[in-house]
RNA sequence: GUCCCGUUCGUCUAGCCAGGUCAGGACACCGGGUUUUCAUCCCGGCAACAGGGGUUCGAAUCCCCUACGGGACGCCA
């Protein structure tokens, strides 16, 4: 008899819900579901300088909004908890020790200067950068009396200096990575927590899972994980790593090319179990071929091995396709109605609008045209409106210079999004009323609206970001885009002036 | 740069593991029909096995090489 099937997802809390993220929870799912096994929700919050609580919380949101659902996790105790690795860090700590007296991870007091200059020496030679064992033969004396001194330290981990690691995926068959070529890596930061190898490994095997299924991201750093399996002497999990979601340009997806938040699907009126579908049907299709299917279908024939392995670009115009399907095949006119209303067709929404555009009522018939950009994904652009008072490539820059200003916001409110403008007519040496006319446009579309800082603040952070990219998009289409070069020098003059850029 | 993973229409893919149907479907695009417009819907069309070498009577399918794409190379995950 095999072991239970258990699958995990092990999402971030850094940032925005991922519909990579989904990707992953669906056929962790999938996978689960079919064979009677469960699927564990696990918040990977070591790095203490980026996660955050806010962000853990929508990521949960967003998965429940997806249909997504868990069997434990942080908000559905089972019996292997913690289910938040910030709170499993005795655990982890406990287990680190454990390799030390084995001999199998050890102290490095390298400080980060030490550091990059031997990767960029290694890089240099060309060869592959990884930790040359300066500490490694420290004696324990000298060990404590450093330690003792106060010194900053890391616990690193013993890599075979010569040999193969070789292990089975799922999907891809034997893989075969040279010891020489693994970094030694660090287990535990100067900060007490452990790093993502050592608690994924530890509590994946302490919460049984059987099946790691993740992104083909993680198949070069797969060898570490195996090495601490074999020290821990620990069976390791059955490994299966899934393509990336791309960009059209063949990238790893990201929010620069193409909106990334799931929550932009939200906002722009896609339903989930549309955005679900479509996930699945990247990388996978039915044994029938169906193009329709709900998660229940996708379960019940689900087999891993089917899954194709070429990295899928993620389209939208495949999935407005299918989102304009289901409303016309999958619901019923009265359910229709109820999700518009349950989107943004309800007293909230119009509760947060009517403040800002009372003063503009004469009639309830302006109300809509009025507003109507609120509801858009994003707004049809004019030429003219668009370039307006400044040079059509300096409307560029400042529009992209405000995209990379607009992800440093940490609470998205109107106060923060006036900061951000009049920082950004300061640092231009151009008065706020000059620069506002052009971002009217670009937000809103029309040349008579609600207040540019309100509109901001209700539209989100999704549907702005993409009315920027659409902007620069139909600027590039005219001709006033930024050249690559162009683009360099921009970043680097925007570095200066307002710090540096946060992805 | 080094290592690893990948490669079927522009895009998502079926077929590959167990070689043998004009390489099938869907999106997009183009054309036609239905429709007072548009959209929907229906019909049709365009379009791919990355390249080279093997193995074989026969290769998209098995093997090797090359090219291209991607990923990893952090006290991020």
């Amino acid at each position: 008899m095999t072991l239970p099937v258990r699958t995990r997802i092990a999402p971030s809390p850094t940032g925005a819900p991922h519909v990579g993220t989904a990707y992953m929870a669906l056929f962790n799912l999938a996978f689960a579901r079919k064979n009677e096994g469960k699927m564990i929700l696990r918040i990977e919050d070591t790095d203490q300088c980026r996660s955050t609580h806010g962000s853990e919380v929508a990521i949960l949101e967003s998965l429940k909004w997806l249909g997504i659902e868990w069997d434990e996790g942080p908000d559905k105790i089972g019996d292997f908890g913690p289910y938040r690795q910030s709170e499993r860090k005795e655990i982890h700590a406990n287990h680190i020790q454990i390799l030390r007296e084995k001999g199998h991870a050890y102290p490095c007091f390298c400080t980060a200067n030490r550091l990059k200059e031997l990767r960029s020496e290694q890089m240099s030679k060309k060869e592959t950068p990884r930790y040359d064992g300066h500490c490694l033969n420290l004696t324990e004396e000298e060990i404590e009396k450093r330690i003792n001194d106060g010194e900053s330290f890391v616990i690193r981990l013993k890599v075979p200096t010569e040999g193969e690691c070789c292990f089975t995926d799922e999907l891809r068959g034997e893989v075969k990575i040279n010891w020489n070529q693994i970094d030694h890596q660090v287990l535990q930061k100067s900060d007490g927590y452990p790093t993502y190898h050592l608690a994924n490994v530890v509590d994946d095997h302490l919460m049984n899972i059987s099946h790691v299924i993740r992104g083909e991201e993680w198949i070069s750093s797969t060898p570490k994980h195996v090495l601490l399996y074999e020290y821990f002497g620990w069976n390791t999990p059955i490994f299966a790593h899934l393509p990336l979601l791309r960009n059209p340009d063949k990238s790893k997806l990201s929010k620069r090319k193409n909106p990334t938040g799931i929550n932009y699907y939200k906002e722009a009126g896609f339903l989930p179990e549309v955005l679900l579908n479509y996930l699945g049907m990247m990388g996978y299709t039915l044994p029938d071929q169906r193009e329709i299917f709900s998660l229940e279908e996708l379960t019940q024939s689900f087999d891993i091995k089917r899954m194709s392995l070429g990295g899928p670009t993620f389209d939208l115009e495949k999935l407005k396709w299918l989102n304009g399907r289901y409303l016309r095949e999958q619901l019923t006119q009265d359910e229709v109605v109820r999700r518009m209303i349950d989107w943004k067709i309800n007293s909230g929404f119009m509760k947060k609008i009517i403040p800002h555009a009372l003063q503009r009522l004469e009639s309830f018939s302006d109300f809509i045209p009025l507003t109507g950009f609120l509801f858009q994904d994003y707004p049809k652009l004019e030429r003219t409106s668009l370039i307006g008072k400044f040079e059509a490539s300096y409307a560029s820059k400042l529009i992209k210079v405000f995209e990379w200003e607009l992800e440093k916001i940490k609470s998205w409110n109107r106060e923060e999004i006036c900061n951000l403008f009049q920082n950004l007519a300061e640092k231009e040496d151009k008065k706020l009323k000059e620069i506002l006319p052009l971002f009217f446009q670009v937000i809103t579309g029309e040349h008579v609206s609600l207040p540019l800082f309100d509109s901001i603040e209700i539209l989100g952070q999704d549907l702005v970001r993409i009315r920027l990219r659409k902007a620069l998009d139909f600027l590039t289409a005219e001709g006033f885009g930024i050249s690559k070069k162009g683009l360099k020098s921009l970043e680097k003059d925007y570095r200066l002036k307002y710090g540096d850029r946060i992805d």
